[in-house]
Parts: C-alpha cells; structure tokens; sequence
DNA sequence: TTTAGCACTCTCGTCCCGAGAGTGCTAAAA
DNA sequence: TTTTAGCACTCTCGGGACGAGAGTGCTAAA
C-alpha cells in the first residue's frame, strides 16, 4: 500500500492540491513550472506512468493531463492530510464568532452550518444533537379553541415538542394547569419506562394527556436524528463540474431528501466514535448518487446522552486539507457545546 | 388595457399554457393543430402580430415562434385565471393530509411546505407564523454545568424561545426552580410592555433572569417574520431554462439568504391584506435577482394577532392557472389552523 | 537514473453549410 | 371587410471538416 516513494507522494499530493484549485487535469510541464520542481517534465512523465498503473491516477483522454483517482483521493486523505490541524487563524474565528452566540441556543446550530460552509467553501449539513434517553422536565397546557389543546413538553436537555390534544369535551384553562402541575409533580425527572410504569391515573383527562406525552417523547427518542440543518449549497452549485450538468441537480435534491444523509450516517457510523472523522469518497461503490461527491463526516455529543452528526458535501475534488480539520474542530467544539448544557442531568434526580 | 377580443384573448390564453407546458416558443401552425383551431394558420398569425405589437407577446428572434412577455403573463394573470378555483380533488387531497398531521404542530410548516412545492411543481416558502403580541406564559430553569442555565421560554401562541444564561456564581437547581416559579406568578399572561413595566425584583438572580426574558420576547417580536420553511428547489432546478446557465446558482442563492424574500415581502404586501394573492413577475424590474422568475404570495393568520407568508418561486413560465389558487388555497387553510392556536389568547386574563 | 527530442493522439473552437421552422406580405376568396 | 392560400425570406440548429494546441509515451543520449 504506501510503497511509494517519497517523490512520488509529492508528485501525487501536487496533483491532487492543483486539480482541487483549478479543477484542470494537470500536466507534466505545467507540474513542473507551477511548483518550481527541481526535475524536468520527462521525470515528471515517468513518475506519472508509474502512479497511473499503481491506480492513483488516470487521464481522462489520451492527450490530456492527469486527475486523482478515488484511490488517489484515498491515498491522499489517509497518508498525507489526515493529521492536519486547522490554522490558528480559523480556530480564533471560529471561536469567536460562537463566544458571540453562546447565550442564544437558537442560533448554535445554523452557525455551525454557515461556518462549516464557509470554512470548507462546501455545502455542510449539521443535525441537532440528538438525546438518547432524555428526561420529562415540563409539561405546559395552553387553552385554544374550543376542544383545542396545545402541550407544550420540555425535556431536561432543553428538547421542545408541541402537540396539539382535541379533548372529549371543552376544558377551561385553570383546569388544565391544574391537570398540568398535577402530571408536572408526578412525572418530573423521569425516563419514558418510568412514566410508562407508574400506575394508570384516574382522571381521564390527564390518562388522555399523559398518553400523548408519553408518544411524544418516545417519538424523539426512536428518531435517529433531530431536526437538520443545511448551509451552502450554492458553493457547491458554482463548482465547475456541476455547472450544465444535471449532477447538479442530483446534488440539490440529495439536499432536500434528508433520507440519503440518515443512511449514510447509520451505515458509515456505527460505533460511537466521538472525533473520529470519516470521509467517503465518490460514494466508494455504495452510493450510486454520490458518484463525484465526497462527504467528510464525524460525530459529536456524549455517547450515551446526547450525539449529532455534521458533515461536509462537496465535489470529489474538494479541498480535504481544510475540510479535514474543520470538521474536527467542529466536532469538538460543539461536543463541548453538549456536555455544558447536558451534564447538569444527573445531579437532577435531587430536585 | 382590457381591449383584446374575445379571440384573441383565447390566443394569447393558449400561448401561455402551451409555453409553460413544452417551454418551446409556440408557432401559429403548432397552435392550430394542437389546439384544434377552426382557424388557419395565417389568421392566428395575423392576431399573433397585433399582440406582438400591443406587448403581450415577443420573438426570441425573426423565425422562432412567439413567447409570452412579462405584459403577457400579467395579463394572463390578472384577466384570465386569477379567479381559478383549486378543483375538488387537490382541495379533497391537501384537507386530507393536513387532517393526518393535525396533532402535530411541529409538522405544519414542513408539510405545508412540501404540499405547495408538490402542488406548485415548483419551489415554495412559508415563514412560521409571526406573533405581533404575545404574552408570557411560562418560563423554565435548567441547571446545566457550573453557573450556566438553560432557559425555556414558553409564550401564549405556542412559541418557544431558548436562551442560555451564565450566572455570576453556581446556582442549584431548587433555587432556580424557585426563582422560576416565583417569576411564572408574576408575569403570567402579561405582555412585554407590562413585565417591563413592573416594580423591579429585589433579589439579582431574578432580575438577571427578566432582563433575559425581557430581550427574548423583544427578540421575537422585532423579528420580522418567523423560521423559514423551504421545499421543492428541485422542481425549479429541472426546469429546462435553468439547466446549463448560472441561473440555477442564483436561484439557489435567493433560497439560502433569506433576506431577498424579507424584502419582497415587505414591499408587495405593506397592508394586512389576507387572503390577496400577490404575483411578482419576473421581478417587475424592481428585483435584479428575480429577472428569469416570478413569485406568488399570499399573507395567511390573523391580522393584528399572528401573521406569516407563503410563496411560490419558480421559472416566469410557471403554470399561475395551478398556483394562485393553490396559494390561496393553503392561506387560508394555514389561517385556520393559527386561528384555533391562537384565540384563546383573550380567555387567559381571566387566569 | 535523468533528460532532451520527437512523433503521435486527442480535444476544442471555429467555420461552413443545408435542413427545417416560422414568419410577414400579397393577392385571392368568402 | 375578413379570412385564407401561397411564397419568398430569415434565422437557428446540428453535423462535418479542420487546424491549433496541449500532453503524452517512447527512444536514445547524458
């Protein structure tokens, strides 16, 4: 696997850094000239010839310069930038622009996509950290129309469902608060089994009630992610290879179905490897849509409480030397972000 | 204006649907034969050069058929379908799902969303209802890590605000439900201008915390319109005037930053006209950005209580005999749904 | 092992050209 | 007066030809 030469990584990292920024198949003397090589072009070749038959590159007609292949991409990403850090500079950015935010919950995330888009001039895709087993904190009955209930159900790490309940009959709203802070002293702290296990209410409002609290957190727990969020897209739109061609297309409506990103989440991510950053290149065989994508993927949260997914989608010939550690740094950041506004659950069986 | 015959309005009626059908200029030849005219070719010509010459139509060049200008669309619009109803089927169909889904408030806006862009076949945008003035109604502590609490903020309509407040020093959890429910007491069912209004609280941490209630229900209220929903960008994408042209990135850009739309609908619909229907054609020259496309949108909620928009962008060519009556349809469907969240309101002084 | 030289191949832009579509005009028909 | 047939004219579009340019692989010399 990594008998390459010393030359020939340099060789194959220039390729691979000049056809990410000019999106041309790179020749031999164009190498040469570009990077002040201390080697003629006829070297050059040669090198080339043996990368090609290695699987590294490829030329995409007989009288044109080289590109990376998926392996090339591959060899690229493992044994050359895989190590990367991400530059002070953008650390401090970053730092700063979410030191400015801290207190408003609302904006972490689209911050977070807008960032990772912009840092990895690609389209980025963040889900909400998603809590695993989440506590019953607060219920909230709000009066409408008639027969007409909104709930209002917070969880202990901040979740909000909003339901609406149509009663039997019209209740008055001080009887609903009432029912309200009945079911708030009975189930506060609690896990859905626990509120599932405590004995039948006798009131049939509140068993009414309790029953949509109950399907409402089981139906934030069985989802596999929170809600998602998108940022740039139209970065990936002006990349040269989508432009007059319907992979742009492909690319948008890979967007708009969230269901490709929940596969692909599940079957690349299985363990609960909180750092790790994963990158899957043109769809490695699997994912016929993603064939001139790739996608940089990692985890971030608390396994066991709370996880979330961010990703990067750009074309294959993205810039992984940047995307790399900006989606690292990403993760953590906002792994820190979930343990402060997580950790205080345990302590919160005392109240 | 009004001065085209009776024919000729047919004419001009074919041209437009036949152009937003095949997107190919259509010729007088075409028209007779897929149309079944009892005319000839010459005569339909001869109508098609006195609409050429009173604006409604235009050549791409000398021997192309004709195309409809944007004088065309308008007054296709505004003369021929504006009073088109949704036929009963699509009517039947949108009910239905609406009625699946009313339990959960969560699903409205996307749902709308996704049924307009089906609908429309084209790309759609719905801004989350908009309190104007909304009362407090619950407010919530969350120890977290060290001096941070999560605040919940739960208001009349069924809005939720999250915030992030660091303390100047550890806070348990039992004082901060305290603190919580002493401030729910006092500021139950009153509006911003009320809480501001009241004699300043003793202890710090309660007042630390109302400042902070204070700027999230400004916050909401100054915003200008709610979330933003989107759906169906890849409807317009597949249009055949946005392949292989920048015109898909710049529609695409219109998507992602937001304030293209805040603009429009700031200018088109100053009054609390619910119900209109307001078309934007090809930009009207007022939008640069809009240039290819045209917008429908409408108001939906409650004037004076809670309001939000929806639109329709899509090609200038897009089928308006489908659209405008599904926008208005879904305006005032969204209408009702906010009246029965919303109209409790007035009931809960009596709390 | 590296390099210079060279013939070879393939793409891409341009030009040319003919087919096809649609028009506008004129004169005849209703 | 209105409608229609006939016809010459104009413009686009797709295909083929062709030369410039770029880059390669190979061979032989350094």
């Amino acid at each position: 696997m990594s008998e390459l030469t010393e030359r020939q990584r340099l060789i194959l990292a220039l390729i691979v850094r000049d056809y990410t920024e000019t999106a041309q198949p790179v020749g031999s003397s164009r190498l040469v000239e570009a990077y002040k090589l201390d080697l003629s072009s006829a070297t050059v070749r040669n090198e080339m010839v043996a990368l090609t038959d290695m699987g590294y590159l490829r030329q995409p007609h007989t009288s044109a310069g080289r590109v990376p292949t998926e392996e090339g991409y591959r060899y690229f990403v493992t044994h050359i930038v895989y190590q990367a850090d991400l530059p002070d500079a953008a650390r401090h950015t970053i730092s700063h622009q979410f030191y400015q935010a801290r207190q408003d919950v609302e904006q972490w995330m689209p911050l977070a996509a807008s960032i990772l888009a912009h840092q990895s001039r690609a389209a980025s895709l963040i889900t909400a950290p998603h809590a695993e087993r989440s506590r019953y904190k607060h219920l909230e009955l709000i009066s409408t129309q008639g027969r007409q209930v909104l709930m209002v159900l917070v969880m202990s790490g901040g979740e909000v469902g909003q339901q609406i309940l149509t009663l039997a009959e019209p209740v008055p709203q001080d009887r609903l608060s009432m029912a309200a802070s009945r079911l708030n002293e009975l189930c506060a702290g609690r896990t859905t089994e626990e509120i599932a296990a405590l004995p039948p209410r006798s009131g049939s409002l509140e068993k009414d009630i309790l029953t949509l609290v109950l399907q409402d957190m089981n139906r934030g727990e069985q989802r596999v992610s929170g809600e998602i969020y998108l940022d740039g897209l139209t970065n990936v739109l002006s990349e040269p290879e989508f432009i007059e061609s319907d992979d742009a297309r492909r690319a948008v409506r890979l967007f708009e179905e969230r269901s490709l990103f929940q596969d692909l989440l599940a079957r690349t991510m299985p363990d609960s490897s909180i750092g790790g950053v994963q990158v899957l290149i043109g769809g490695e065989g699997k994912w016929e849509e993603l064939k001139q994508c790739s996608v940089v993927l990692a985890r971030y949260g608390i396994p066991g409480h709370a996880t979330g997914m961010l990703g990067v989608f750009g074309p294959m010939r993205m810039a992984y030397n940047r995307t790399i550690p900006t989606v690292r740094f990403m993760a953590d950041l906002l792994s820190g972000l979930v343990s402060e506004t997580i950790s205080g659950e345990d302590s919160q069986n005392e109240q």
